[in-house]
DNA sequence: CAAATAACTGGTTAAAAATACAGTTACTGG
DNA sequence: CCAGTAACTGTATTTTTAACCAGTTATTTG
């Protein structure tokens, strides 16, 4: 619970900046991108800012390598603080985002090998879900169809070891990686399809198992072909 | 669909190698990080890896920026829409989050984006869905759920007049706002359910009807209940 | 009120990084 | 067997970038 010092409005708006500049083009920016992109004129400003995020536990520093900032995960809530910010002429420097990687393709239908390779990242306002994601995955086939879950879809995943009987899971079967709807019995765990064309998956107690995380949100943005 | 011609093992290991120090570091590698990780005594090794990785779309390489390595992500058709926008003078190159408002139920006979219906709003990256968004709007009913549409979803909407064949709309009837796919023939417009329990709506060229956007993408964030 | 802090401008410098050019070696396909 | 390609070494040059120093102007804080 390191509480890191709250940050001024113009920090967390240098904080943002470098968010969506890592959701945007793959990279932290550099000084000269930061102070070109707030009108700074000189670099310095830009500098000084990424002195303070990281003396405040924001972010941090690698010196001596270009674009060598990376971000902390500063998941935690980010006021406890009971009065919302009625304020805001610029309520959306005050939200709270975090940067969701996209984690690949995952198969949905029959097992495919999960190649975990991030394409990009996306930055999310973190009350977009009922709870906090920590990954998304892209979901390929449509064993899930009836469950309104589609191929190419982005499955926002919770990591947990955990589940609860009918909730959606990632799960891991030796190298495979699967959505499903999760059913624990008393000898054997099932994984059920929400498409009549494919089969519920058994799983004894003895095989190679493991429940990678729960399902807490969708997005899909593939809707024009 | 953008077969890309295949990698050599080297060019599939350095490609690799990038994915990695990505997932790793927050930034991709430079020429001499990859020559210093595969042993290369010269970056320039790295440098021609890099460039036979773009030629062939595995990559793209931002010329004169530090760590200026981009991933394709070769697993999505992400516009088809060709005219994006090159027309803006000076485009920045960090893409901002806009501020969706989410229209809740909308009240009869009144605009949709009035004041009234807005419940809430939500910080989206204005890149997550393949065309600008305008609004959210919670989907009520199952009438659109082969097309993976479900009651409580949110739908993100482009506000338009205009609408392909096929495409899914939002669409109003005198007073009542509905989603659904649209179809226009040579005497009257189809709205199409995906959901065999609805029948098509069949408007006739003399009743009221109009385009109110286009679906964009879609949010689900009740999937814990 | 003095001192610290935040938020800058302006300039400098050394290191990091991209990139071009000239070679070498091995393999491959016509 | 010759040309093209892949996969390098080695060197060089320019641009990018990090990082430092010296100021200025508000604002806050003890």
């Amino acid at each position: 619970m390191s509480d890191l010092p709250k940050l001024t409005a113009r920090q967390q708006q240098i904080l943002e900046l470098i968010q969506s500049a890592i959701a945007n083009t793959g990279s932290p920016p550099t000084r000269a991108e930061i102070a070109n992109e707030l009108g700074f004129k000189s670099a310095n400003a830009a500098e000084e800012h990424l002195q303070a995020l990281a003396r405040k536990g924001a972010i941090e520093l690698v010196s001596g390598t270009s674009r060598g900032i990376r971000l902390k995960s500063h998941n935690r809530a980010h006021s406890a603080s009971g009065f919302t910010e009625q304020l805001s002429e610029k309520m959306s420097q005050f939200q709270q985002s975090l940067l969701l990687p996209l984690i690949g393709r995952v198969a949905a239908g029959s097992p495919i090998l999960a190649q975990e390779h991030i394409d990009q990242s996306y930055l999310i306002q973190s009350s977009l879900f009922d709870r906090k994601a920590d990954y998304l995955l892209r979901v390929r086939g449509m064993s899930m169809r009836d469950a309104g879950i589609m191929d190419g879809d982005l499955l926002a995943v919770q990591s947990t070891r955990e589940a609860k009987n009918g909730q959606i899971v990632v799960a891991r079967l030796g190298d495979d990686v699967t959505v499903k709807r999760f059913e624990r019995k008393s000898d054997r765990i099932e994984l059920h399809a929400e498409n009549p064309d494919f089969k519920t998956i058994i799983v004894q107690n003895d095989e190679p198992f493991e429940i990678e995380g729960l399902a807490v949100g969708l997005i899909r943005n593939n809707f024009l072909m």
